[in-house]
DNA sequence: TTTGTCACG
DNA sequence: ACGTACGTGACAAAC
């Protein structure tokens, strides 16, 4: 007998009580929103995904208003309190929270949860479902029935009762079907409904076990004894109420009826992420992905088929020559951060296995463009190639890059989710940690070797995904994006790893000396002004001092709700106390010291360079992210920072040769929203702050002074992010009608620029995602959310995600048409600093290299706005400055 | 692991 | 009434 399916019916509110009076309040989001109840309602809920895997699910919700019960009976419920605020507010966050499990909910107007579920119980059950009840209430145990079960929350969160008709007969000693019956008996305090004196339990069963219904109670009184009897008939009227109100009602009008249309759906990885994140839900997030990638709904849940594949062994040099005809799938082996082999997928599951060994008579076809390549993330194999002194070129596809054009949320696509979620195909997770190298020697030392089926699986996977992915990232639009930008940076970016930046050992080494001496000064000046030693590191120690010992003022907070000791808030400070000065001090040479010096110098490698990593999927927008160490905030905005910039030194015979776009997200916003005022400033090559200045602050350029060119400056980089007018004020320490008056001012002069931003969210809001200028894509599920907060921010992010992902796309552009223009001049790029881009150059080709970057840069693409670069050359990173 | 802080564009 | 400028990565402290 084929198995029913099963269809959850929950009841929203009864649940999230539970939960809410279950779990203590101080669980919370950093911002202060207070989750307790989102927090149980959504771990019952991943409990019940896990237990019974349900093919069908839906929210009942009640929906404020009359319902026949009140309105028949006005004491119904009426000595409920009103629900906390801390409650109340949770509830759209759990409605958020079942939006991206694509979990569909019902609330009928003027019907209590319980009836929807009773109507659904009663009619899936018809149609051929199991049926479960999840709830917190009682009154839903007269639904149970063959078929139909009710999971009862009886106290906190995770002690349930599974309630069968079995479990209530044994319980209560009554069939399921005398429940509400037994409850009109004993009355409900909780729904303001009084019972019958001295009808307690027992004697409600008995009564019923006696007599079979109320009717048949009340025609035999006359068998009772006499106290009884009085008190029955005392609550006649009452309890026949009772059993009115209380009885569910099974023939609600429904919308959807259908219990398949309740069915489950695959969830949005990155949607739900977000969503969970947004909650700190990490653990939570961890249980729901226990499940599965669909949540289990889809057949064979849990990652999916295990794909049978034999792996051969290829040693000889002029068969591993014709794997390299057609299109090579690549699934590197490694051993750590060692390359140790290849496999290479195809035909159907036998797989080609190469030794690292024997690579050497692949080199051909790995340099060979005509001989395409498909690698789940490419970047890590093409450096291990060049280390091995091999080139690589011909990169066709990588289903990692695709993955993160389709959705750049969810940062690096995982193999192991995209073949389960796009394949159903369940493949072990690579792991290319030292740990795993050590562990693994431990384990598998010599028994196993290196798991080259789980390879294969992997390449055959990739294999298959390709196609899909490609599709998808055709159908948005991306393919050029792809093929042209973000594939050919894929070994740019490993070039620019693998040739790495000098750095200056002994000069660090010097310069940390200095700041350990500098640093030990404050320290003492630090400790006498507090009158004893602390922790200056430890914000809470810091806060303790300033705060309570000192007494000064408490400026901001943070989003804990403790007082903040950043750097504004010190900065304000300052005069309050001669110790704050050491402060700023000592934190500005500490991070200089722990970050930049300490930081670096272990980076540091036996060739004298650092080789930092380049991420080309980590951010939302598109730009990259460098790591280990992060080469993209090597300080320069202070003249103790530039000292760590002295550190960074080019090759003997070469020279670092910068070049940065000049105002290039201000020009995407002029060339974006078409501004004359823009597009004058930027035609006629104005200082854009002081033209802007001008505008404002209705005055000649010439006569703004440098007040007024800050003020414009800091209006123009909010305008970017979708700064408010209470931002503007806090940035310029002004008043709110000051920093709204500059805010009119300004959309009055750029009236384009107002109407653009207005635009392009309503655009986002209505697509669900923005668009850069190569065809880009972000989706932004904030829009929808029906948090104000995260709406907001949501709608800042539309703002910022297509200009500041269209200097993202124009940049990658022009290192893929500069870096094969490169060679010839016997220069290399380095690093790339979102709107900037640092080279080594040969010292008598500098001026080749100038002229050659800042064509390039400037002529990539084509806006309604010319590009400017400015270019700089020097020895250290330090002395390149125009 | 999370929080606070701070470096950069 | 809320919270208030986008995007990153690294470090130290404290849980």
């Amino acid at each position: 007998m084929a198995a029913m399916p099963t269809i959850a019916l929950l009841d929203g509110h009864s649940l999230a009580y539970r939960a809410f009076y279950a779990l203590p309040a101080d669980l919370a989001t950093s911002a202060g929103q207070v989750t307790n109840a989102v927090f149980g309602f959504t771990s019952m809920l991943i409990k019940l995904l896990g237990d019974e895997n349900p093919e069908a699910l839906v929210v009942a919700w009640d929906v404020r208003g009359p319902t026949f019960r009140s309105e028949r009976y006005p004491e119904y419920k009426a000595q409920r309190e009103k629900a906390p605020d801390l409650f109340s507010s949770q509830l759209p966050l759990i409605r958020e929270v079942l939006d991206s499990l694509k979990i569909r909910q019902v609330g009928v107007s003027g019907v209590e949860a319980d009836d929807v579920i009773a109507t659904l119980a009663t009619s899936s059950k018809r149609d051929g479902w199991d049926v479960v009840v999840v709830t917190g209430d009682r009154d839903s145990f007269q639904l149970i029935e063959p078929g139909i079960r009710v999971f009862y929350t009886k106290r906190g969160i995770s002690d349930t009762v599974d309630a069968t008709h079995h479990w209530v007969e044994e319980r209560y000693g009554i069939p399921a079907t005398s429940y509400v019956e037994y409850a009109a008996l004993r009355g409900d305090p909780s729904d303001n409904l009084p019972g019958v004196a001295g009808v307690g339990e027992k004697t409600a069963a008995k009564l019923l076990t006696n007599y079979g219904s109320l009717e048949g109670i009340y025609d035999h009184l006359d068998e009772m004894t006499p106290k009884l009897r009085e008190n029955l008939e005392a609550s006649r009227e009452q309890v026949f109420l009772n059993r009115e109100l209380m009885k569910l009602v099974r023939d609600v009008e429904l919308e959807v009826d259908d219990p398949a249309e309740f069915t489950r759906q695959p969830w949005d990885h990155a949607t739900v992420l977000e969503v969970f994140d947004g909650l700190a839900f990490r653990t939570l997030w961890e249980r729901l992905n226990e499940l599965g990638e669909t949540g289990g709904a889809t057949p064979g849940a849990g990652g999916g088929e295990v794909l049978d594949v034999e792996v051969v062994t290829v040693t000889d040099p002029e068969a591993i020559t014709a794997l390299g005809t057609g299109r090579m799938t690549i699934e590197p082996v490694w051993e750590g951060e060692q390359l140790i082999g290849v496999v290479v997928a195809g035909p159907g599951e036998i797989c080609s296995h190469v030794a690292v060994d024997k690579l050497d008579a692949l080199a051909g076809a790995l340099a060979d463009p005509s001989v395409p390549k498909v690698l789940h993330d490419a970047k890590p194999f093409v450096s291990a190639i060049l280390q091995r002194g091999l080139e690589f070129d011909g990169l066709e596809m990588d289903t990692a890059l695709a993955a993160y054009l389709i959705n750049p949320a969810q940062r690096s696509a995982d193999l192991v989710d995209l073949a389960s979620r796009e394949l159903g195909l369940e493949v072990d997770s690579v792991d290319r940690t030292e740990e795993a190298t050590a562990s693994q020697g431990a384990f598998d030392f010599d028994a196993t070797g290196p798991d080259l089926e789980g390879a294969a699986r992997r390449a055959v996977a990739v294999q298959r995904l390709t196609e899909r992915l490609t599709e998808q990232v055709e159908a948005r639009g991306e393919i050029d994006l792809m093929s042209e930008v973000e594939l050919p940076l894929v070994p740019i970016l490993a070039a620019m790893e693998h040739r790495g930046i000098g750095a200056d050992r002994e000069y660090l080494l010097e310069l940390r000396e200095d700041l350990r001496a500098r640093l030990a000064d404050l320290e003492s000046e630090i400790y006498e002004a507090a009158g004893e030693p602390f922790n200056i590191n430890s914000t809470l120690q810091l806060r303790e001092v300033l705060f309570e010992r000192l007494e000064l003022p408490i400026l901001k907070k943070t989003p804990k709700g403790v007082p903040s000791t950043d750097a504004s808030v010190l900065e304000q400070l300052v005069d309050k106390h001669p110790m704050v000065g050491h402060l700023l001090s000592y934190r500005e040479l500490e991070k200089l010291r722990s970050t930049y010096v300490d930081g670096l110098l272990p980076l540091i490698e036996s060739d004298g360079r650092i080789h930092g990593r380049f991420n080309q999927m980590a951010a939302a927008t598109g730009r990259l992210s460098s790591e280990r160490p992060n080469l993209q905030n090597i300080p320069i905005r202070s003249e103790e920072g530039r000292a760590i910039r002295r550190a960074f030194v080019a090759a003997e015979g070469m020279h670092f040769v910068v070049a940065d776009y000049s105002q290039i997200e201000l020009r995407i916003l002029a060339h974006l929203s078409g501004d004359e005022g823009l597009l004058t400033a930027f035609r006629n090559d104005e200082d854009i702050h002081q033209a802007t200045a001008a505008r404002v602050f209705d005055i000649d350029a010439a006569d703004v002074t440098n007040d007024q060119r800050r003020t414009a400056k800091v209006i123009n980089f909010g305008l970017l992010y979708g700064m408010e007018a209470f931002g503007l004020a806090q940035r310029l320490e002004i008043g709110r009608d000051e920093a709204q008056a500059h805010v009119d001012a300004y959309f009055k002069q750029f009236p384009d620029v107002q109407e653009f931003m207005q635009g392009i969210v309503g655009e986002a809001k209505s697509t669900g995602y923005t668009t850069t200028l190569l065809g880009r894509r972000r989706y932004l599920p904030e829009l929808a959310s029906s948090n104000f907060r995260n709406r907001q921010m949501g709608e800042r992010m539309a703002l910022n995600a297509p200009i500041q992902g269209s200097a993202a796309d124009i940049i990658k552009k022009a290192m893929v048409v500069l870096e094969p223009q490169l060679a010839d001049l016997g220069a290399q790029m380095l690093l790339q600093i979102h709107d900037e881009l640092v080279l080594e150059a040969p010292l008598d080709r500098i001026d080749d290299t100038l002229t050659l970057i800042t064509d390039v840069m400037e002529s990539v693409v084509e806006l309604a706005v010319p590009l400017r670069v400015d270019v700089a050359s020097g020895r250290s990173l330090a002395d390149c400055k125009s």
